[in-house]
DNA sequence: TTTGTTACCCTTTTT
DNA sequence: GGGTAACAAA
């Protein structure tokens, strides 16, 4: 057992505990310790709930947890840990909240909405408020949906909402209002739950007499990872689970708080102890084993200028290191290179590509790197930013499957039918309409009168739908639906071909599930992270980098670490620069970002931007400068490099237009 | 009622 | 460089 938690006999549930876990100082290794010194103690692994940021965090925890039982357990038959209610919040709730769906007046067919369906059917509602047709602009649907989605996850008043985090909708709080209470009735009325009701409804269940000791009887030990990263609407279904705190074990780190603005509340880990009486005992780990002393002596100094003091220091268990570089770079094309010549000399040096990460603050910041490791044949696997959920051919796939699914999806019903050539918005409705009287479900269709553009097409269409949902059979319905569809696709979307291919995964993935249900279910809760896949998945057990958002970077390490962009603007974003807290935000931001590195950290920070398409005449240049986060009285700390310093080779001129590659073009030759 | 065109706005992080 | 809204044309 390490790091000196000893719970003590673990059958019966022990009081509550809070660890304070700094980076890198072995949160995830003392979480799987504790759960698997209850089950060697006795605790029966069925009865143990372990709620994760993400589905891969789970995995790993399981993983660590087998591999520490069946150690500790030798020769010992069926030593597999068994524990089945692990994973997100969100999708411990999808399963209860099926589980119990009878008991609190829920379908248990209920379809789940994604992010960009709920800002879909938010848009319809919003439409037929006639709300987006006043003088004065109304929030679109995006933001109408976050001032929701904020306003349920911190379980506040829209108008407190309004006015802290969203002060320039505050004129529309009548009319926002209105609009979420039919927002909430359409989905009632379609069977549709977002994410915001997977735990709003769990949450109402633990308050439901009886139901609620019956869940929390499900369970003897409840540990929950990532704990500063959790909000009201969380901390209180915890309450709900747990009311005394017995068997409940919290694990975080404040100074890695950075959803804030997903309504999560730093509140939650720092009033832990008080909730209960007597409080919860506090555990705090400062030793990290990842990374040397110099790099943690910048982080420590960096998140130490934060305006809300952390008291943690963190101490290298391991020696010597070099102090981490901050390389000013004159551009984005020179950080690109700069990176990539240093990432490819580490793996020269005997450093896989696997061990070294390139992160930044957004996602679109990226672009250039990617293009340039395509041209240069790194290859590589991207975390965070764009979904393959969100393209549209896929949603347009999803959208057959998912009316099929659930015939009151008005939305996946419009979605579906407007790919008919004639159909708009307006014959969709009028045979949504038409449709429902007939009380024949989806096999109502063949009688209906569509438009006459779309006759041709039209029965077919009717069948194929009335067959999905009339089959049980779920393998090979992507391919039905494709033989149907892929003839549109030249019609509806450019660049057909790569998006053919996305359907190929798109079916290569269904296969994994057993039902239809599972399958549009599983996809929302955990859609698939990564892109450029082409690289990732197929070559699997070859050597690739990993670029990743700071966020989608959480509880990961790498020995080697670029950080992109660590300039004003970038980090902190200047989308987050509104207020004190926002900024703050930032702050720790950075600090996630520099302690994911074991040896190497590399801060980048070009010193100007190319910004096209700007109205402005002038300079299509803009000067950046380093990041508020990183004063002058910190650059002791670094060592400096200017990247002209690195022979890179002679440019040109940046602004001519990619240079040649003439080594690739040499290696190519052997390809 | 659909489809094409143009002008304008915004541009983050995720279950 | 993509989404959205308003308008024009089929």
């Amino acid at each position: 057992m390490v790091h000196g938690i000893t719970p003590g006999a673990a059958a019966t549930p022990g009081p509550p505990l809070l660890v304070i876990a700094g980076a890198g100082t072995g949160k995830t290794k003392t979480l799987a310790h504790r759960v698997a010194h209850l089950l060697l103690n006795g605790a029966d692994p069925r009865r143990v709930l372990l709620l994760t940021f993400t589905r891969r965090a789970a995995q790993t925890m399981i993983r660590r947890v087998e591999r520490i039982t069946a150690a500790a357990r030798e020769g010992t038959p069926g030593s597999a840990a068994g524990i089945d209610w692990a994973g997100t919040f969100h999708a411990v709730a999808n399963r209860l909240l099926r589980l119990h769906a009878p008991r609190i007046g829920l379908a248990e067919d209920f379809t789940l909405l994604d992010r960009s369906d709920s800002a879909d059917l938010m848009d319809v509602v919003r439409d037929e408020l006639r709300l987006a047709r006043t003088d004065r602009r109304f929030p679109r649907k995006g933001t109408c949906l976050a001032i929701y989605s904020y306003a349920v996850n911190a379980r506040a008043a829209l108008p407190a909402v309004l006015e802290k985090q969203f002060p320039w909708c505050a004129e529309w709080a009548d009319e926002l209002k209105g609009l979420f209470r039919a927002y909430v009735a359409e989905k009632q009325r379609q069977n549709l739950l977002d994410y915001d009701d997977l735990l709003l409804c769990w949450e109402l269940m633990m308050r439901v007499p009886g139901l609620a000791e019956e869940v929390g009887a499900r369970f003897d030990h409840v540990l929950v990872d990532e704990y500063q990263d959790t909000n009201l609407l969380q901390a209180s279904i915890l309450a709900g689970l747990k009311p005394g705190g017995r068997g409940l074990t919290v694990v975080g780190d404040d100074a890695q708080s950075i959803y804030a603005f997903r309504a999560a509340s730093v509140r939650n880990i720092l009033d832990f102890p008080e909730r209960f009486s007597p409080p919860a005992a506090i555990v705090r780990l400062h030793a990290n084993y990842r990374s040397t002393q110099p790099l943690l002596d910048a982080a420590n100094a960096m998140i130490a200028l934060a305006a809300e003091g952390f008291e943690k220091e963190l101490q290298a268990a391991r020696g010597g290191g070099a102090r981490p570089l901050l390389v000013a770079v004159r551009e984005e094309a020179e950080q690109v290179d700069w990176v990539i010549g240093r990432l490819l000399a580490n793996r020269e040096a005997g450093m896989r590509l696997k061990d070294q990460a390139v992160l930044m603050r957004a996602s679109s910041h990226s672009a250039a790197l990617e293009l340039e490791l395509v041209r240069r044949n790194v290859p590589y696997v991207k975390f965070g930013g764009l979904r393959f959920l969100e393209a549209a051919h896929i949603k347009d796939v999803l959208g057959f499957l998912r009316w099929a699914e659930n015939p009151r999806d008005r939305i996946a019903a419009f979605r579906t039918l407007q790919l008919l050539p004639g159909i708009g918005p307006g014959h969709a409705r009028r045979l949504v309409e038409a449709l429902e009287p007939t009380r024949r479900g989806l096999a109502g269709l063949a009688g209906l009168r569509p438009p006459q553009a779309a006759a041709d097409l039209w029965p077919a269409f009717a069948e194929l739908l009335a067959a999905l949902a009339a089959s049980r059979e779920w393998a090979g319905q992507i391919e039905r639906v494709r033989r149907f569809y892929d003839p549109l696709l030249p019609e509806l979307h450019e660049n057909p071909r790569p998006r053919l291919q996305d359907l190929d995964q798109l079916e290569t993935l269904a296969t994994r599930f057993a039902t239809r249900e599972r399958f549009l279910t599983e996809l929302a809760l955990d859609p698939p992270e990564t892109t450029g896949e082409e690289a990732g998945v197929p070559l699997k057990d070859e050597d690739w980098l990993t670029l990743s958002t700071i966020h989608s970077a959480k509880g990961q390490e790498w020995k080697a670490v670029f950080v992109l962009n660590i300039v004003d603007g970038c980090i902190p974003s200047d989308m987050a620069t509104g207020t004190p807290a926002e900024i703050e935000e930032e702050r720790r931001l950075l600090y996630v970002a520099m302690t994911r590195a074991r040896d190497e950290l590399c801060l980048m920070q070009p010193e100007r931007f190319f910004v096209g398409r700007q109205a402005r005449l002038g300079d299509r240049f803009v000067r950046a400068t380093r990041t508020r986060f990183l004063p002058d009285s910190l650059l002791p700390l670094f060592e400096r490099r200017v990247a002209g310093a690195i022979p890179v080779g002679e440019r040109a001129g940046a602004a001519s237009g990619p240079p040649v590659d003439l080594a690739a073009q040499l290696r190519g030759m052997w390809d």
